[in-house]
DNA sequence: ATGAAAGCGCTAACAT
DNA sequence: ATGTTAGCGCTTTCAT
């Protein structure tokens, strides 16, 4: 590399446009009162010298930091930059920048990652999930600024949360199942121990079925990324190990499709005599044989609503106290019958 | 929102301490010969008070800041993601931390990141493509810390340039074409202006099918987002109006994976009638009723080498004069014919 | 409409 | 091993 100049002050450019350093500032942030012939003079000094503010200086005198820290546990995963995707379309009308980092599914990463964006002391959080070490909650609350914990709403949240109930989303497809004539359910989950919203829907899914007469036969967990492969290794594994099944669901769209490519070409008659229901609603994935029956997990409108928190335009209403939950939509696809 | 108290300082825990400030900064930074009895003093203050160090007093006083900017098109388009991961993977093991921007391949409000990016002074900048505004090239010229371009290296960098040659890419899967015996060739590519790279693919695959036998007789470019859908619509369109094709590219693996699925459906003998193939080794489609053909772009490799550079820990070989050129495998699946 | 002075919270450099 | 001093580049506040 070359050697680092020195680099550009707000000096430089008053020197060459011959005004204060006062007047400088306020040019290149549009503020106060300044005559047109002043404010060319010192626009055209800053374009000729290539001038680029320094905003760690100003945001030490100003106490003013347009970041918003926003924390995920993955970017591979594509509910996350689906949300980060409503989040910046916000975002994009104010003078508020995003930072991410993701956490690998991590709390202790989450936490360092906090601290780490609290010290940038941004003018705001997002953060997925309501789940964190006592620590992270410390921190968040304490931070004094907005903090909103995305896609779910299953919990207490330090300031405020928007998503939608993954509880109350496995609950209304046992009502699904049930509604259609299933009896024999499978469920295709995955490992990851931090997916909390995987397991409160599988939670909610057991409770909706409680006390009828469907039954939750088997259930299998994966290692690593969902993809097809995976979806069509599970469902493979779990059809021979119990055959009698009905019924399968999956807590993620991905191996859905999988297990229902196996499935098709196996010969089975999907929706008849197997069910198959994934989650997310992922558009990608429309285009498949058949469409699978799906619940919309409204990640993109969840970002949209935490950018309104944070940039303070959205309106509370009395009765949502903090918390917006978002109401799913049950996509039934081809993949289920239809209600008997 | 609780009114905002006045944030904790330095100060605050070297008083509740019973040191000076300096020691208080030495402790937490693990800077210097500290005491272990006044390391330990200092700590449960900052712990008790629930200190969190102001990062930008901090980078402006020792002019370092550890942030790296990364400035990619998209977050929907899973391969930017995947860079990132690489990026991430090997900035974990360092002091340095990515801040995302997405440009929705717009190349004025990639300047605009990027402006907003250098006035937070960071350690380095990781950006896609080789394509930006004089501005941009001229800011990221002079702001004197490493800059990497990532996942294309056909052009002049700025800096340094990591990834595979789209051109040559295109240029092989000619050769490939052409020793498999296809003679009638048509693309499906995208509108979008901002994809250099696809648009170097395609000028590669022409330049390798000139002077021989093989043909490309269509062309279509779909706008919006790529999925299965939309590889299903355009195939069956082409298919329409040039049915005596007998291979067909993409520029992406999922349209690519919707016009396999389409085709499959139709009874084409896919491979010995129509070839297909697309691009980028998405892993995700593994599992689909068969593999297609394909060449991996090796975004994650690229964000690991990326990764390296910032940090400063890749060795430059004299030849490779800061241009890593990545070697793409061609995958040829099962959607394509054996050579002739 | 413009300028001067003070200081944001921290760390480099130099004491001791 | 610990402390003191000066100042990073900007904005706030108050003057003119």
């Amino acid at each position: 590399m070359a050697p680092r100049r020195s680099q550009l002050t707000l000096r430089d450019v008053s020197e060459a446009a011959g005004v204060s350093e006062m007047t400088v500032s306020r040019v290149l942030r549009d503020r106060g009162d300044v005559s047109d012939a002043t404010r060319e003079k010192v626009q055209a000094a800053a374009r000729a010298l290539g001038y680029v503010p320094n905003k760690i200086a100003g945001a030490l005198a100003s106490q003013r930091v347009n970041l918003v820290g926003v924390i995920v546990p993955s970017l591979s995963n594509l509910v996350f930059p689906e949300m980060l995707a409503g989040l910046e379309e916000v975002l994009d009308g104010t003078p508020l920048q995003p930072v991410v980092g993701s956490t690998e599914y991590d709390l202790d990463k989450e936490e360092r990652t906090l601290f780490e964006m609290l010290s940038w002391r941004p003018s705001g959080i997002v953060i997925a999930g309501l789940e964190h070490t006592e620590a992270s909650r410390a921190m968040m609350a304490g931070s004094g600024v907005p903090v909103v914990e995305v896609m779910d709403v299953d919990g207490v949240p330090v300031d405020a949360a928007v998503g939608i109930s993954h509880r109350r989303a496995g609950y209304e497809m046992a009502g699904e199942i049930v509604a259609r004539g299933y009896k024999r359910v499978g469920i295709v989950g995955t490992k990851v121990d931090g997916d909390h919203r995987a397991r409160k829907r599988i939670e909610g899914l057991e409770e909706g079925l409680r006390g009828t007469n469907v039954v939750i036969v088997d259930r299998a967990d994966y290692a690593g990324w969902s993809g097809f492969a995976k979806g069509r290794e599970m469902t493979a594994a779990m059809l021979e190990r119990t055959p009698d099944l009905d019924f399968l669901y999956y807590t993620n769209d991905l191996t859905g499709a999988g297990g229902l490519l196996y499935c098709l070409e196996k010969g089975i008659e999907v929706g008849r005599d197997l069910g198959l229901a994934g989650f997310n609603g992922f558009s990608l994935l429309d285009g498949l044989p058949r469409k699978l029956a799906t619940v919309d997990s409204c990640r993109r409108e969840a970002g949209r609503i935490a950018g309104r928190i944070v940039a303070g335009t959205w309106t509370w209403t009395d009765e949502e106290d903090r918390r917006v939950e978002l109401t799913p939509a049950f996509l039934p696809g081809h993949t289920m019958r239809s209600s008997v």
